[in-house]
DNA sequence: GAATCTTTGTCAACGGTATGGACAAAGCGG
DNA sequence: CCGCTTTGTCCATACCGTTGACAAAGATTC
């Protein structure tokens, strides 16, 4: 087991660091707050979190907002989070309109354009990548604190690219292109899988430490949250559950497989289904409202997109025996008489008492999911917002 | 987002355990090596390494065992880890025959006992478990370090079997019990989960950072190491995948649901398929060379139970993307028709690329690993052993 | 209203721990 | 034999969290 490779040394440096974050992280979530409270939420003394909090005031990041009600002693100063300190750069390259935003240290979205690429790829939309930064950091600003980008198909660490099929780019170092171009600090993920961190970041509020966040749009891909940090894989494909072969005498795949859940309950796939059962209906919308109206044929085809699902939903928890999974993207729409189909199928394939406790909940389509992501992102790296249990 | 609970401050004293046992590590991993090789290696200087070696040596962790030879200067001390040190009661409740020993630091066995249940669960079964123990640590032994236990079922992160049924316990807090009558330090985890720890740990040389072992036995069940540690899931559940239903219009199980791996795939089910075929095999060897024999009827057995493996295997692999993926426990003995049926059936299911580079590899019947593997949670936790990557 | 108690925030002294420089020991090469 | 290199240790220094004390300022009690 000789690795080469060794853990780094701990510094004081390394201390200094990670209480400077814990005491940002209780001015962040835990709002206007006392240094005193502080002191008695993480445990350091009321001296390391006045030298703290200094530093926060110093760097722009916190600021006292008045006093506090006294508790039989001296009035608490309180210090608040100053959220418009820096913005973040965050682009959404999952949908063929990119989208670009400037977001502050809370993930509100105070800038956003988007283009819509009329079929480009490779290079030109490569070029539109540039343009929409461009464009956004033209707008007045705050100091930047870095670029996000949620990006489809299989990015690895480095922020490299491997393979995105939809934008015919294979091996595009993205990462260093934008860190070499602006000169911030540069994070690049999967699309979906920045979605799964926003919500486990934003949006719950008590969650168990682990989240399934299932994309479903024009492709199939999950996004795991494990023991609170997003989950890669050993080559990044972790969650890419387009691709699991669920009916093996299937419709073939773009994969070159047979019966890949994608083939059944993808956007397309659904749609396909529709008219192959002679519906006229051309979007999801139509086919949600024919089924909501009463269209048996049309329930019908909702509810085999919805049990394919909930195969790989049955998978999932008896794989990772996570809680809380979460679906979104434009499939959606579908409501109630979809998700129905896949929580019965997920429970009637997995263990009981796992089945029980999970809920499975609507994430609705999900707008601005892959821009908070790749803002959360960010924001752990550089300013050590992690969120732990 | 309001988290009452906060991470735990950084101190000085865990700057120093942490390169305290980093400084270990080398030592364990590295051999014989000189407080010189360990600073370069560390990024630490000289002198903490000194300082911390000597500390090593008054614990009696280490020694010196010599000088290695020059490079142009004065000789190296070597420093070698003293293996014999310290002692570790292990356990393995996961067969009817429980199996106690005494691991040196390097998981050497150096003493063992084993005690048949007869049938015996609940208090007696516990009782069994005293013995053991007792008996074990009248024979010498160096000073203890702790106790650790692989048991099956569900146990949670207190060392709490809530539910485990061949022995009829629920809720049976083994750790404390242990804890309380020995005063040593006490980990009791899921025995499935420990071997695929030492597997991670004690068996591959240069592997990536995450494994799954699936153990196939009487039951089936799975370890996950993810990003170098092992995943519990919300409810401690994570790697049950004997229950997930591979086929819904299948046979029944005993946790009530039809057509599970379990009803299929396992020791028993494979038996019984052989029997429902007219073969006049009882056991798993039996099989398995009728089979290497000629004998097509039970080739095509085994086959079928491999192809539901494999099905599972494909989605390890689609949710999690992990390459090494370890096979123990007695049905390995089927051998490589059976490997052959779930490597296929892997591949056939799951997307090529990911496929193509999952090593899907025999385990054997993994006599010791329980064994190891919950000695090795006793050396991280205690000594901070971990391995990252 | 005065005295006492509580709580807050800060300051100075202290202690643990990693770092950097210096140095003796010990081997190699010319 | 002399210079160079490497090793292990010693000493002084710097970083940073802790402790204890204290002033400020409000609450509580008499």
């Amino acid at each position: 087991m000789a690795r080469t490779e060794f853990p780094t040394k701990a510094t004081h440096a390394q201390t200094r660091a990670h209480n400077a974050s814990l005491v940002l992280r209780a001015v962040y979530d835990l709002g206007p707050i006392s240094r005193a409270e502080i002191a008695r939420l993480t445990g350091l003394t009321r001296t390391s979190v006045g030298e703290l909090v200094g530093e926060l005031e110093h760097d722009g990041l916190a600021r006292e907002v008045g006093r506090g009600p006294s508790t039989g002693g001296k009035q608490p100063t309180l210090v608040s989070l100053v959220a418009d300190a820096r913005h973040v750069v965050t682009l959404d390259l999952g949908e063929r309109t990119f989208t670009a935003a400037l977001l502050d240290l809370r993930g509100e979205v105070r800038e956003r354009i988007s283009r819509d690429l009329d079929g480009e790829d490779g290079d030109n939309a490569l070029a539109v990548v540039y343009e929409l930064v461009d464009e956004l950091l033209a707008r007045p600003h705050q100091p930047i604190l870095g670029i996000g980008v949620g990006a489809p198909g299989i990015v690895d660490v480095e922020g490299t690219i491997r393979w995105a099929v939809n934008l015919s780019w294979t091996d595009l170092a993205l990462g260093n292109l934008l860190h070499a171009r602006y000169g911030y600090p540069t994070i690049v993920a999967n699309d979906s899988r920045a979605a799964a961190l926003a919500t486990f970041l934003f949006d719950g509020d008590d969650r168990p430490s682990n989240l399934v966040a299932i994309k479903i749009g024009r492709g199939i891909g999950a996004g795991l949250v494990l023991d609170g940090e997003l989950f890669g894989g050993d080559g990044d494909g972790a969650g890419e559950i387009g691709h699991i072969v669920v009916e093996p005498d299937g419709a073939e795949c773009h994969c070159g497989r047979f019966g890949c859940l994608e083939t059944i309950a993808s956007a397309p796939a659904i749609l396909r289904a529709a008219a192959a059962a002679g519906l006229p209906y051309a979007t999801l919308p139509e086919l949600a409202a024919a089924a909501d109206a009463g269209d048996d044929t049309a329930l019908a085809v909702e509810r085999a997109a919805g049990r394919a699902i909930g195969t790989a939903v049955a998978n999932l928890i008896g794989i990772l025996d996570v809680r809380d999974i979460v679906l979104h993207g434009s499939v959606t729409v579908l409501g109630e008489p979809w998700f129905e189909a896949i929580r019965d199928e997920a429970t009637r394939r997995s263990l009981g008492p796992l089945a029980r406790e999970t809920r499975i909940v609507d994430g609705g389509t999900g707008e601005d999911l892959t821009l908070l992501g790749a803002c959360a992102l960010l924001l752990t790296r550089e300013l050590g917002l992690t969120v732990h249990r």
